[in-house]
DNA sequence: TATGAATGAGTTTTCATTCAT
DNA sequence: AATGAATGAAAACTCATTCAT
């Protein structure tokens, strides 16, 4: 019930914004009346927290595990399996991670799923700064352009319904380990 | 009065987010009575979107202009100074810059200067796909990285009230053309 | 509920005016908040309008009715039991009918109780000149003069609080079918 | 000026109704701006009262004559060089008998042509009467019906753009007096 | 006198929240 | 727990009226 709830908000949302998925429709649209939603929620701005907090309990440690899961390997090796864990389980919560992304700078929405790839990415740049392979006076650009390149090519690539494939995560972490020129 | 009451909406959607300005906030601000407020705008929309067009007006020429600021130049040289250029006229309009990128994807404001700078950026990377400086299978992917990577450093540094200099623009640019690599 | 917000409108407008009934005067009337207008009716223009086809439905059907009452009569009988039927289902409706008349030309009343009279006055008069009774040549201004004058009389009487009663009805008739002279 | 004015105030009132002529509308129309309006009436009521005061200036003295056009005529021909002459002056103003004629139960409206109208038919009748032709007992309903009958008739013919003219005046004054058997 | 921008009270409309069933 | 009608505060919008130029 709760979830279903949720996932209303998030179908809502994902289709007219914020601002756009007043309480009545939402309770349509999960198919219970308004008033239940009070039973699970106290107002709707904990309902939004809620949706919100949901994905990242799902998709905060699916990042953690991204961090790790290249452990032992050189570190563009490790950048591209975490970039291919992260959007591995982008890909599972397309929707949520449109929402997520288009409404970053929102009230209702702080500390969620693109604050922590932000952080996410800046512990793994920190590593490669350590190993020395990531210029350490390049590092802070890095992990912000890193951040903004792959929110920038995630909502593309669901924006028109493309996959975001091993290959879509290696050609990322080619540009901004090497660059861009022939 | 008119540019006075846009102000006045640009203050406080760059402080409250686009729902957090109603009129009789925006009348209050700007020292007229809501009803003057229909002197110049149909409606609450019209409103808005003459405040993203008032500043596209602005900010489109100077986009413009830095696509073609370092024609002749070899093509690094001619992004550093495309880049320069975008930096300075986004210091110029702080306050837009940031309700800009953060409002992106609103449905008040679509076509506004954040996608005409990704059209002013796709532009440049054609050209360097054409002059073979750029690999030509990553030159979308260059212009997705350059753009979204560019408004998250932007938005970083308007947020935290850091200048946006050249030295910031030389940065960027080295990074996306070479890579981050030591 | 429903029909009590749209007997507080009827009051209202029968005495003040189509225009002379806000929101907050038919709530407060109705005794319900603003808001509860909105959960029974999209808006303003669309409760006016039920007003007029909740009476229309109670009504048409009995003008239907006075059509048929006097089937098989002489005509002048049927034409006398028409307006004593229509005079009876006026009655009943007083403070409607007076709204119906005197808001017959506006916007938001098209279709309604009047156009239902006039309509219904129509079919009869071609039966009168069917019949021969009714010179066909005088049919289209019997239709409309009977129209004008049993709506100016219907007025009248209640506006002086006067009953609509058969020898009112009989008196319009022989008036129409016979003229005034001594 | 002000008979500019208050022709602009008469179209859009014949237009939209007397709900639908806001003053911007009506100076506008007008050619003039709308602080104007107040120079010639003191609030929107007085230029609304001043409309139909001044058709009523010219329309009262035409319904005076036509009352004694017929003088020492029989009363037939009496009533018949009435509404012929009632006729022609309505005809001279087609708009604003329009106007008055819907608007007739309107706050702002009382004691209008419409009014003017009933008291000279009442006067008219009232001759009949003392003359014997009309039965006493019928002079009330005549009048009442007469007035009815005339308006409804006249509107119609305004509505889609027929003329009102002495053939016209003569069928409803044989209707009234004569009725409309074959 | 003419202008028309500015005003703000009045009206409509939205929607999160409450609560009796 | 679930319901959904009722609520009323907040927001948008209209327009007659004022007034400085």
């Amino acid at each position: 019930m709760k979830s279903a709830i949720l996932e209303a908000a998030e179908d809502l949302i994902a289709a007219n914004g914020l601002s756009g998925a007043p309480l009545a429709q939402i309770a349509k649209r999960a198919g219970v009346a308004v008033g239940t939603l009070y039973n699970y929620f106290a107002d709707r701005d904990a309902l939004i927290a809620a949706l919100f907090e949901m994905r990242r309990a799902t998709l905060r440690p699916r990042l953690r595990a991204a961090v790790t899961a290249g452990e032992g390997l050189a570190f563009e090796a490790r950048v591209r399996a975490f970039v291919r864990e992260v959007f591995a389980a982008f890909e599972a919560h397309r929707k949520f991670i449109k929402v997520a992304i288009e409404t970053e700078h929102h009230r209702l929405t702080p500390g969620t799923t693109a604050k922590d790839l932000m952080s996410t990415i800046d512990e793994l740049v920190k590593i490669g700064a350590k190993e020395g392979i990531v210029a350490a006076e390049r590092s802070e650009l890095l992990a912000i352009a890193m951040t903004g390149a792959l929110k920038a090519l995630v909502l593309r690539r669901i924006s028109s319904n493309a996959k975001l494939d091993d290959a879509e995560a290696d050609g990322l972490v080619s540009l901004l380990l090497d660059g861009a020129r022939a």
